[in-house]
DNA sequence: TTTGATGT
């Protein structure tokens, strides 16, 4: 993306077509999601991805090939030795199951401007089956609108290799543009199960609160008082 | 594991 572009012109393929969540160091667009990046910390602040059932339902074989995102300045941009070692994940935020719908998008889903440090108790345990429902809620949907980003209670104090932000939580945000729903979660930066994630749902206000972003501002405010305020269920929403 | 990663 060009440096000169301004944020409230940046759409990026539909995936921010709601508006950013926040304003950040540098944006990036990708085929198949589009990120505020900070530099304070080396990860996405939030990456935001518009998906469609038709979507999800295409597979294409996942890349596993991580890549550091030569498009940031090199002072702030994580390499591949931050995470070796560490004991953290290169946790994507769009999901590659999720992007691979081409083998372009699959592979722009390795960039480490999607990734974030996250325990492998997370990453591979209740993480990745809410990634999955929310492939499946894209079906059941028809699109759906996420956004995904790390969670640091008073600031970043944790690191791994040179400079690369431990999160403490993290946060998703799932809009339905057709109901006008949104769902919304937090999840502490621990290692969490299947079933326990129906006890960090919360609603959309409360990311918005702790993340101190703005979800859907482009929105109508009647729409988003009432969807950003619903605490839902996993069963009915 | 048809997912999501690590280490050799």
């Amino acid at each position: 993306m060009s440096a000169g572009l301004q944020a409230e012109d940046f759409t990026c393929n539909g995936h921010v077509e709601f508006g950013i969540p926040a304003q950040a160091d540098q944006y990036l667009c990708r085929d198949g999601y589009a990120v505020g990046y900070d530099y304070q910390t080396k990860n996405p602040a939030w990456v935001a991805y518009h998906i469609t059932g038709d979507g999800v339902s295409i597979r294409n074989r996942r890349s596993n090939s991580f890549k550091p995102d030569k498009t940031i300045p090199s002072q702030y941009r994580a390499n591949l030795s931050d995470y070796s070692k560490s004991g953290y994940d290169r946790g994507h935020m769009a999901p590659s199951a999720t992007m691979d719908y081409t083998p372009k998008a699959g592979k722009e889903s390795f960039l480490l401007t999607n990734m974030a440090p996250q325990l492998p108790g997370l990453n591979r345990n209740g993480w990745r089956f809410l990634e999955k429902e929310i492939r499946e809620w894209a079906v059941d949907h028809s699109e759906l609108y996420v956004v995904t980003g790390p969670i640091y209670y008073g600031g970043p104090s944790k690191y791994i290799g040179d400079g690369v932000a431990v999160p403490d939580a993290f946060f998703k945000v799932v809009f339905d543009p057709l109901a006008f729903n949104a769902i919304a979660f937090i999840s502490p930066h621990q290692k969490i199960s299947k079933a326990d994630l129906t006890s960090f749902i919360t609603t959309v206000d409360h990311v918005e609160q702790v993340t101190d972003m703005d979800f859907n501002q482009l929105l109508s405010k009647n729409y988003e008082n009432t969807m950003e305020s619903t605490q839902w269920s996993l069963s009915d929403w």
